[in-house]
DNA sequence: CGGAATCCAGGGCGATACTG
DNA sequence: CAGTATCGCCCTGGATTCCG
C-alpha cells in the first residue's frame, strides 16, 4: 500500500496539510458511498432516494450537492414537466467506485467477525 | 466491483439492515484509516498522536477505542514505569489497510483535480 | 417532483484540569 | 505517560413546512 512512508519508518507523519486531508473529510462517509453505488446508471432524486432506505431528503440533498462540487456527478435538470433532476456519474466519480467497492467488500466480508469482537469487548468491560 | 446488483439494476437498494451500514460508521472516518496508516509496526499512544498532526488526544482516544473493540487493534500495557501503552494491528486490523491503502491511493493521485472542480463550482454559484 | 427554509434537540469535539 | 472528567459551543441531522 502507498500510504506514505518515508525512507525510514520513524518518519511517518501525516502532516496536516497532507492532500488527502480534505478530501478524505468529502468523502469518507457512508452516504457518499452508498450514492456512487447507486449511480451505475443516471437516476432521479427521489429515485435515488428510494434506494437508499434510511436517508433523509435533506442528508441526501447536502450529499449530492458536495458530491457534484467535488466533480463526482452531474446533476442535469430535465424539460418535463414536473422537473426533474438527473444525477448521473463523471468519470472521476467512476473512477472511484472501484476503491470503495473493495471497502464495501471488505466490510461484507469481515462483518461477522467484527461483531464477535464487538460483543466479546462489551462483555469484557461491562458496565 | 461487488456492491451488490441484483439481477437487474432496477433492483439495487440499499437496505437498512445491510451489514455493511454499522460498519461502514465505524470505520468510515479519516483518522481510522490513519491511525491504521501509522501502524505499520507497534506504537505507543503519544508516538501515534505526534504522527497524526492535529488529532486531539481525546478524539485519538476515541477513535483507538473503537478500534480496539472491533479487534482492529490490541491495546498491551507495557510494564515499564511511567506505564506504556503499546497498540498493534491484529490481521483484521491489517487486512483493512489494503482497502485503506486504495482509497488513500485515489485521494492523491485525485487531490488536484477536485480542488479544481470545487474552485470551478464554487465560482459558478458565487454567494 | 425536487428541492429550500426554518426550527430544534443531541452529541461531537475542543479546551482545560486532574490522576495513577 | 496515558489517559479520565467536566464544561460549553457548534454543527449535524431529523421533522416539518412551503415553493416553482
Amino acid at each position: 500500500m502507498a500510504i506514505p512512508e518515508a525512507g525510514t519508518s520513524a518518519e511517518i507523519v501525516y502532516r496536516a496539510d497532507c492532500p488527502s486531508r480534505p478530501i478524505l473529510d468529502q468523502i469518507a462517509d457512508k452516504w457518499s458511498m452508498m450514492v456512487l453505488a447507486v449511480l451505475n446508471e443516471p437516476r432521479r432524486f427521489n429515485e435515488i432516494k428510494r434506494r437508499l432506505e434510511g436517508v433523509t431528503q435533506r442528508v441526501l440533498t447536502q450529499t449530492l450537492r458536495r458530491l457534484e462540487r467535488n466533480g463526482m456527478i452531474v446533476r442535469r435538470v430535465l424539460p418535463t414537466s414536473p422537473v426533474g433532476v438527473q444525477y448521473s456519474l463523471t468519470p472521476l466519480g467512476e473512477s472511484l467506485r472501484e476503491p470503495f467497492g473493495r471497502l464495501y467488500d471488505w466490510t461484507v466480508d469481515n462483518a461477522d467477525e467484527i461483531q464477535r469482537h464487538q460483543m466479546e469487548y462489551d462483555r469484557r468491560d461491562q458496565s
